[in-house]
Order: structure tokens, then C-alpha cells, then sequence
DNA sequence: TGACAATGGTTCGTGTGCGAACTATCTTTT
DNA sequence: AAAAGATAGTTCGCACACGAACCATTGTCA
């Protein structure tokens, strides 16, 4: 993180306090094997009605392939998620959540909505909508 | 991260462009083993004029020591860092940078402002302004 | 059909980051 | 001054993340 001080610094320590805030929760509420980074894959699979393709959960997950493999190992090591082959591809290895997976809906709903309003605060509805305006902004400023 | 749509998961993603940013930028300067996540003990070293002990590196850094000392290790294999033993007191290293270290105080500001040009475009100043108390407000809100 | 390319996943090596345990050296207490 | 405690750094074990290499399998096309 060069700028420090700057804005990019800013944006680095937010992210790192919302993280933690989102370890803190799952521990509290005794979740186990389950972190913050696992997030995105989970809310993938979350929204899913059937198996997946992990080369699916790749496209969607902004992680390399090889980083979704090993999450998804830790999360059917710990029992959320269950995989099977593919009968119609040998190479291809479907991905499910499993009732205990699917049990963490609600936890996930519930922090999400404890992150946004810690994040926000008191902040005005006018504010809240500019504020992600101005970051859609930058994250599109970046994406060029 | 909890939040993949919102603007938690918003901030992770312009996190993670600022600093595939900064990365590339890096390469493209043909500057070897330094990496994003360096910045913060670097932009700390250039702004001293003496050595100082790593202690004081840890404080100001926000990464728990056992990173400093290996992330300083990785500078000193590369040259950029030098480190040497207290006289007064047995237990202190002292670390700074070495003429190739303070090289980089070009590059860094360089980098910085590139970041910081891309990040806002062609933000108004007020934009900028707002943008940046807002982020203010809500850094104070997580750390509550 | 038989070589070659593409695809889906895993493995391996490396870097970052954390916390706990450890070593060595001061400092404080009694 | 000896015991207990505090402080500075390092090491160790673990998890995440990446990229490169690898293995099977499937597709393509000559």
C-alpha cells in the first residue's frame, strides 16, 4: 500500500476494520471454519438453487482457480459444502452447499446487515447514495 | 467479505485494483523485490532521517511484529534495508534504509501520485473533499 | 482416427499475515 | 542481589492468495 496517507490508505484500513468486525461476528456467534475470505464464495453458492461447476464459482469469486479449490477443500472439510463428479464431463467436479452450508444464510444475512450499519452509522440515505456513486466512480477510474 | 454486492464489498475490490495497480506500476519500473504490501514500512523508513528501532516500526505500521520482521528481512535480502544492533541496549535492532532504500523515495511519490490520479479521474475537488470525510466518518464509525 | 489444443481441477512453491511460544536482555520488586 | 516481570525480536505453524506446472479428459481438425 503505497499512499499511506492518502485516500488508497484510507480505503486499505476500512477494508481491514470491516474485516475484522466480520471475524469478530462469526466468532461470537461461533461459526467455525468459517472467515471472512470465504465470503464470496459463500454468498456465490448461496444464491445457487443446484450444483455448481467450481469452474463457475471461479468466474463469479474473483479468485484464481487454484485459491477456489483450496477454499472449497476447507469448506467441505468442514462440512458447508459437498462435491461430486460430473457424469457427463470426467473433468468437471460439481460444488452444493450442504444443510449445514445452507444454514449459514441467515448468519450471513444478518452480519451483513450489522456491517452495513456499523459502517454507515447515522449517515443521511442522501449521503449513503453519493458515497457509493462517488466509489462506483473510482472503482471504474481503476478498472480502465 | 460478507457483503459481496455492497459497499463493503465495493471497498475490497477498489482495494484490490489500487493494488494490482500499484504492482503493475512496480514491474513496469523494473524495481525487484519490493510488493505493494511493503509500502507501509517503507513510506515509514523514508520519512526518518536515523535509524530506528523496529519496535517503532511496528507501532506505526498496523502489522503485528512477527510481519515486521520478516517483511524487513525481505527488504534487507533485496538491499533496500539495513539493520544493526543497539549499543545501549542488547535487546534493540536498529533498521534503516540503505542508499539503494532511499532510491526508492522517487518511485514512491511517483507511484503515489499515479494511484491517486487514476483512483480520481476527474473528481471535482469538492467531490474529492466529501469523498474523503465520508470515508473519514466511516473508518471512525468501524473503529467505535 | 490420431495428433494437438483446450478445458477443468489439483498440486507445489512462495509471499503475506496472524498469533503463540520462545530467547535474550533489561527493569522492577522485595 | 535474586526472583519476577516487562520488553524486543525471532521462530513456528497455520491460513489465504497467486502463478506455474501438472494430470485427465474432452474437443478439434487434418
Amino acid at each position: 500500500m503505497v499512499d499511506v496517507n492518502g485516500i488508497a490508505g484510507q480505503i486499505g484500513r476500512i477494508r481491514e476494520k470491516a474485516n475484522a468486525l466480520v471475524e469478530d461476528e462469526l466468532k461470537r456467534r461461533n461459526i467455525k471454519g468459517i472467515v471472512a475470505a470465504h465470503g464470496h464464495v459463500l454468498a456465490f453458492l448461496l444464491r445457487q438453487k443446484r450444483p455448481v461447476a467450481i469452474r463457475e464459482v471461479v468466474e463469479h469469486v474473483r479468485r484464481v482457480k487454484s485459491t477456489v479449490t483450496v477454499t472449497i477443500r476447507t469448506l467441505e472439510r468442514h462440512g458447508y459444502v459437498r462435491k461430486s463428479p460430473s457424469e457427463t464431463d470426467a473433468r468437471v467436479t460439481y460444488v452444493e452447499l450442504t444443510a449445514k452450508g445452507r444454514g449459514l444464510q441467515k448468519d450471513f444475512e444478518e452480519i451483513s446487515e450489522m456491517l452495513r450499519s456499523r459502517l454507515y452509522g447515522d449517515m443521511s440515505e442522501k449521503d449513503r447514495e453519493r458515497l457509493v456513486r462517488q466509489l462506483d466512480r473510482i472503482e471504474a477510474n481503476l478498472s480502465q
